[in-house]
RNA sequence: GCCCGGAUGGCGAAAUUGGUAGACGCAAGGGACUUAAAAUCCCUCGGUGGCAACACCGUGUCGGUUCGAGUCCGACUCCGGGCACCA
């Protein structure tokens, strides 16, 4: 064999075999424990980062490992086309979208196959492709007939200069990206889906899947379902007369005897109708749609308000409160108003010390006493005071009998209340599917019939910064009769709503879905970043019920297992710039000076030699030019180095720093073991192995490989921390080296003890390597294919030992250890741990008072 | 602001169910081989003291539970992810 380890070769070899032989065809088999393993589809945006690298080496990892389990894997790979950017690159370099977009997936598909990823290619799909949105556009218009879409008004971000919707991320500090205006709050109608009907079953369903606690954590937050109170106040004008009652939502029913005034929004028809004739207050309520819509902005800015006049009367009490109109209550967030209880909730207190409003204590502090309200808030629970005959009842007692006693008086219900909103789905964008509804003369709106689907969306279109070419377009809108067409598209959640069951059947032009998708689904297991822990999988999930529903797939939850990868960082370099400002400097150009313990104390840029700060490390991203790129890295160390490196640097879950020396490292590792196959080949043929007539030498040895083959089984098919497996055959590597060196594989036997020991490294890194394996497969002499090959078997009597080594602690400190037989009664073993030097030093005239032994471990031998 | 995470040597990390803190790797230092360099191989490597045996200290901070805490509980600090039109 090579002794030299060539991975541009061996790659070239690998894809091509696996290529030539179709490996990674999936085909439904029901005799066959399938498995679906899906990464996160990449947005085509140019090329491919590290963040994508390391998303679908750990997807290649799972799904090749469970083929050799024997499972009949799919793993598709596709492209999440439509969105932002493409628009954003046509403005700036008057390209189409659609042709840089394809452009890109030409590029991108290119870099998967370099990384070796066991795709089925035949499966592959853009969501900018007709033949895949137009089964959303029909899917969206049978949501419309079961009554599961509306139009309705809704918040956007204005920019008045560029008279454009403006996305949350082109709102800088309040103002437009390009045209720097003070954005504004502006209501246009928008489509929505209903996922509040689906909000129950959302929440109850997470039980049903294997996610990480903390991502179903933060889906039961978001959905926020909460019990509670809704009641209504009567308002009084300040001339006396009466308006419509005004309807408010809380938690706290139990602090109601608190409420010393109502806040409602700037929208609100009571803020509106005082507005007519008031000046001050109308020019407050156009100052209040000031600023962006993001739910971050609105919980930060500055809390302001202003009286309306009107005064509204305590369903309980009949005291009158006054009413404010206030910037942080929202028109589409509930009732648009609330109830102020500024004894007991934060942002009610400051907002009353601001404007002089009473604060009264209702609830009593953790003695009982009246609480100190003069530095804060008194939010936690406790007894009611204050409340006349609802004093000293507790907070459920108080909440059941203030509720009970607002529903006798017909002013208030308990009611359910879910903090999930229904999903708008329309954006005024160009580069979208085109929402497949029309808009007739006499102001019909109707969905499309299937013979009027697909609405392709037009490819040649010039696209600038004054919002969607689509709206100016009529051969695109315009239908005749004065009919027109809506020239909306979908939020690009909804392509990734459901791509991962189109996967199943992408052929299919006759349906969205077939009887396949019930084959492969749900997804076995699921992987992407922690950044879609609620939108992404949120909707995909309810899109999944609303499908399920529809009777196209038969689960009721799309992924079953979740898998959530941290991020890809590195260090920053910079300079600061004269006028202000950072020039930022690739990791790729920036020499790094270190002191004498290895610590690095100063960088130097590598063209001039001058100093660069060290800005920390970062995500990588364009912005601060800290991107390494993988191509480079393909080129000089190969694929397998590229995916070795990723899986060991770091578990999946957290964030990995990137280091150039830690991927010299990997490759190393690579060489090494490429030698310790050549030099065993070169040492010999082993016989059969003879398990009854090994040494201790070779027990040792054989003992390693079968823990190891035990640990990279849990490590990689449970706990998915493939940085440990691979530590685990490193190990066994160190051992197969020692092994040799010592000049023991000499022998027929020491042969086939290390023989299997080379093969269990080779099999037990294919998932990982599978280039290198595929290689090394075949040079060990193997006809079939490394990629047919199964896991090790795992041999328990290998793993046996006579003796054992324990710790012994006194007191909890560990003072000597001993080695007794693996059977060795408790009392020997105390008696043994009592009998070491260094244990007897440390008890010495001190009396026993316990022994503790834990089998297999440790005696602790406390005294006093 | 609200929700969810994280913090362990010079660095990335390991310790899976409360039981030996630092496996594995990187960097660094020393040595072997070499005319030399690269590559490779061997040794050292948390801190302090000690010739050594060994002792004391050590898992972001402060406190608690326990025979025993990186792991559990309470309070806090800093860093990261998300916040509904970035994907």
């Amino acid at each position: 064999m090579d002794a030299q380890y060539t991975p541009q070769e061996i790659e070239r070899d690998a894809q091509q075999f696996w290529d030539t032989n179709q490996c990674f065809k999936a085909v439904e088999d029901a005799s066959r424990e399938k498995f679906y393993c899906l990464s996160m589809f990449p947005y085509p945006s140019g090329k491919l980062h590290m963040g994508h690298v390391r998303n679908y080496t750990i997807g290649d990892v799972v799904s090749r490992y469970q083929r050799m389990q024997g499972r009949n894997v799919m793993q598709p790979m596709g492209w999440d086309a439509f969105g932002m950017p493409a628009e954003n690159a046509a403005i700036q370099n008057q390209v189409p979208p659609a042709k840089w977009t394809y452009d890109n997936i030409d590029y991108m598909r290119r870099q998967l196959k370099a990384l070796g990823f066991a795709y089925d290619w035949g499966r592959e799909f853009a969501t900018c492709d007709s033949d895949y949105y137009r089964w959303e556009q029909w899917f969206f218009t049978k949501l419309v007939d079961k009554g599961l879409v509306y139009k309705k008004m809704s918040t956007v971000n204005w920019d008045p200069v560029d008279q454009t919707v403006l996305a949350n991320e082109q709102v800088i500090e309040g103002r437009g990206w390009r045209s720097g205006a003070l954005v504004e709050r502006k209501e246009i109608p928008l489509w929505f889906l209903k996922i509040t009907d689906y909000a129950e079953e959302l929440l109850a369903d997470l039980d049903k899947v294997e996610w990480p606690e903390q991502v179903k954590t933060m889906q039961r937050n978001w959905i926020g379902k909460s019990r509670g109170v809704e009641m209504t106040f009567d308002i009084k004008r300040a001339d006396g007369t009466s308006d419509e009652p005004v309807s408010v939502y809380t938690t706290r029913p139990d602090t109601l005897m608190g409420v010393t005034y109502l806040a409602v929004a700037a929208g609100h028809p009571l803020a509106k109708q005082a507005a007519e004739s008031n000046e001050t207050l109308s020019a407050f309520c156009e100052e209040c749609a000031r600023g962006g819509t993001s739910e971050a902005e609105l919980a930060t800015m500055e809390k302001r308000g202003m009286p309306t006049g009107h005064l509204a009367v305590h369903p309980l009490s009949g005291r009158e409160v006054p009413v404010y109109v206030a910037n942080f209550v929202l028109m589409e967030y509930g009732t648009g108003a609330v109830m102020a209880v500024p004894g007991h909730d934060q942002r009610d207190w400051e907002f009353a010390n601001r404007y002089g409003i009473p604060v009264e204590a209702v609830i009593a502090d953790a003695h009982g006493q009246t609480p100190d309200l003069s530095a804060g808030a008194h939010v936690d629970y406790g007894t009611l005071i204050n409340s006349g005959e609802f004093d000293g009842l507790d907070f459920e007692a108080g909440f059941e009998a203030i509720a009970a006693r607002l529903s006798e008086l017909g002013r208030g219900e308990v009611k359910t209340n879910y903090r999930l909103r229904d999903w708008g789905v329309a954006r005024q964008r160009y580069w979208g599917a085109p929402i497949p509804v029309k808009y007739g003369p006499e102001g019909q709106t109707v969905p499309l019939t299937d013979d009027e689907l697909p609405v392709a969306l037009p490819m040649e279109v010039t696209v600038d910064a004054t919002g969607s070419p689509l709206k100016r377009m009529p051969a695109f809108s315009d239908l005749g009769d004065g009919w027109v067409r809506e020239t909306d598209t979908f939020d690009t959640f909804m392509e990734s709503s459901w791509y991962y069951a189109r996967f199943c059947c992408a052929d299919n032009q006759e349906a969205m879905l077939d009887e396949r998708a019930n084959y492969w689904l749900p997804v076995d297991l699921y992987i992407g970043g922690i950044e879609h822990a609620i939108l992404h999988l949120l909707y995909a999930r309810f899109f999944h019920k609303l499908m399920r529903d529809f009777g196209l797939v038969d689960s009721d939850e799309p992924f079953q297992r979740l898998l959530t990868q941290g991020m890809v960082i590195a260090e920053t370099y910079y300079r600061e710039l004269p006028g202000g400002g950072k020039q930022w400097f690739n990791p790729a150009d920036v020499d790094v000076k270190r002191d004498d313990k290895g610590r690095p104390v100063s960088a130097v840029l590598a063209s001039d030699g001058e100093p660069v700060v060290m800005g920390g490390i970062e995500k990588m991203s364009k912005s601060k030019n800290n991107g390494v790129d993988p191509q480079s890295m393909i080129d000089r160390f190969g694929a397998d180095t590229v995916r070795l490196f990723m899986m060991f640097a770091a578990p999946p879950e957290q964030s990995l720093e990137w280091s150039d020396s830690g991927v010299e490292g990997a490759s190393r590792f690579l060489k090494r073991l490429w030698r310790l196959v050549s030099e065993h080949l070169a040492a010999g043929h082993p016989e059969p192995l003879n398990v009854a007539a090994l040494d201790d030498a070779q027990r040792e040895l054989r003992r390693k490989t079968h823990e190891t083959i035990k640990k990279a089984r849990d490590d990689i098919g449970r706990r998915t921390t493939f940085n440990t497996a691979i530590a685990a055959v490193m190990e066994l590597a160190n051992a197969l080296g020692r092994f040799h060196n010592e000049g023991t594989d000499k022998s027929p036997q020491d042969l086939a003890v290390a023989r299997e020991a080379v093969e269990a490294c080779v099999l037990l890194l294919a998932p990982i390597t599978p280039h290198a394996s595929h290689a090394l497969w075949r040079e060990l002499g193997h006809h079939e294919p490394a990629i047919d090959a199964r896991w090790p078997v795992l041999d328990e009597s290998a793993l046996a030992r006579d003796s054992i080594e324990l710790v012994v602690q006194v007191n909890g400190k560990l003072r000597a250890r001993i080695d007794v037989a693996a059977d060795t009664a408790k009392d020997a073993i105390e008696a043994e741990a009592l009998a070491a030097e260094n244990v007897q030093r440390h008890i010495e005239g001190k009396s026993i008072r316990k022994v503790i032994v834990v089998p297999g471990k440790l005696v602790n031998i406390v005294v006093g």
